[in-house]
RNA sequence: CGGGGCGUGGUGUAACGGCUAACAUUCCUGAUUUGGGAUCAGGCGACUCCGGGUUCGAAUCCCGGCGCCCCGACCA
């Protein structure tokens, strides 16, 4: 793309009301727009950002036997009063509305519940299961309070999955396997080593559930870490009890704030048996299906990327998020021929499908240096007066500022 | 939901109760410049969040509303 029809620009400075780093930096390279508290648009640049993200989470599930479908935003009453779920006493963040008739409906804040009716339809026997099926679906929450931009909203895509299997056997051995694809995405975009898989308090019908934490300033999370082990223990359920249980001592674990960028549950019977989501086994005996609900924010994710990834200068994409691979500069200031040639290199790349930003604009170099920073694409390509004499280009990496002089060739040689 | 802070061109700031609401940036014209947001000249752009009130006079003071941010509480 050519960044001179780009219709977001960059800016020096954030809006006064933004203080959170992942914001700030958003909206200044141009990849959201707030339309109001806790309300985030995407624009152009944070678009592709957003559909990478969900493109490296849809892999992965669908690696682990994942369907993905769409269920509706709309939510009716009858459905959730099966579980008591409608009453805003239990759930306070709902966002409800009416059709004009008077029925009430609401916005869905998850989806247990629709999903398990739905599947009452599809499952019957053992031979079923277990199913997998997920999707990336707009949640409405009403939250009290919106904060730290794009982490806390109260519009925001989720993938939620949600496992329905024979046995608890059965089910504990995809929760597992659901884990290990949590950890891969986290790895692939570029925040592996700072994400502890950490127990935190499990509901109704385990102990524990697994929370995913990303260590960052932004978090709303306390955890402690053992890092020995690589695994951590949420605030909320740090007792001497839990401690002994999971054979963690006090001595080893460290405090830290952090985001939590998934979670998987443990839902046992407790929706399937509500909507008779049941199941004749081998023996026909009737039984209820073992659910597990697996969520992911890929929009919080986006934002705990830049919390935790960004230098002093902007954004660093990691490769697998980053809107393009290369952020090709033209700094040939008027002279034309560093222009043909950049032109000519442009349509080059995009030709053998290489993702690439054209800063083809009538800029002064600082300028274009500044913005190229602030935007975080992985690779730079900077072609000039310069390059043109040595016969070369210039490839910057965002990330550690190393800079390598290569022939034209070798940059086709080596793809994106 | 408790506590605190704040609403002024697109953005960031200024203006004692008193002149045509100022400056920077963005944007437009032109000149000049071209490897780190350069420089110069000219120009466009604001019912000062909304509604009341006090006053000869309100961006400024008072009341109410709305909105935004932060801390805490809450958070399958």
């Amino acid at each position: 793309m050519k960044q001179s029809v780009l219709f977001t620009k960059t800016r020096k400075e954030a809006p006064k009301d933004e203080v959170s780093l992942n914001a700030k930096l958003l909206i200044r390279g141009g990849f959201i727009h707030k339309r109001m508290a806790g309300v985030y648009e995407y624009l152009p640049l944070g678009l592709l950002v957003l559909n990478n993200i969900i493109g490296v989470i849809r892999e992965e599930m669908n690696a682990i036997g994942g369907q993905e479908m769409k269920l509706s935003a709309l939510q009716d009453k009858a459905t959730w009063e099966t579980t008591g779920r409608w009453d805003d006493e239990k759930i306070p963040v709902w966002f409800k509305t009416r059709l004009k008739e008077g029925a009430e409906l609401g916005l869905g804040f998850t989806h247990e519940e629709p999903l398990t009716e739905l599947m009452r339809g599809y499952v019957s026997s053992y031979k079923d299961l277990p199913v997998y099926p997920y999707q990336f679906q707009t949640k409405f929450r009403n939250e009290e309070r919106a904060k730290s931009g794009i982490i806390r909203t109260r519009e925001f895509i989720m993938k939620d999955l949600y496992s329905f299997s024979r046995s608890e056997a059965e089910h504990r051995a995809f929760y597992e396997q659901c884990a290990g694809a949590y950890r891969k995405i986290f790895k692939r975009l570029g925040i592996g080593e700072i994400t502890y898989r950490t127990f935190a308090s499990g509901g109704v019908f385990s102990t524990y559930s697994d929370e995913f934490q990303t260590l960052s300033q932004a978090g709303e999370d306390t955890i402690y870490i053992d890092e020995a082990k690589g695994i951590a223990v949420n605030k909320e359920v740090y007792t001497d009890d839990v401690l002994k249980d999971l054979g963690l001592e006090k001595k080893n674990l460290k405090e830290k704030r952090s985001v939590e960028v998934g979670n998987i549950f443990s839902l046992g019977t407790r929706f399937s048996d509500a909507f008779k989501l049941a199941f004749k086994d081998e023996n026909g005996a009737q039984k209820s299906a073992v659910m597990g609900s697996y969520g992911i924010g890929p929009g919080r994710l986006m934002g705990v990327i830049v919390e935790t990834l960004a230098d002093e200068k902007g954004i660093v994409w990691p490769s697998e998020a980053a809107p393009f691979a290369f952020h090709l500069l033209n700094i040939g200031g008027g002279d034309e021929k560093v222009r043909a040639y950049t032109d000519t290199l442009y349509k080059k790349l995009l030709k053998v499908g290489i993702a690439v930003l054209y800063d083809d604009r009538d800029l002064r170099a600082g300028e274009k240096f500044a913005d190229s920073d602030l935007i975080g694409i992985p690779k730079r390509i900077v072609v000039s007066g310069k390059t043109l004499e040595a016969k070369n280009i210039e490839v910057v990496e965002r990330k550690t500022g190393k800079t390598k002089h290569v022939a034209e060739a070798e940059l086709f040689h080596r793809g994106a």
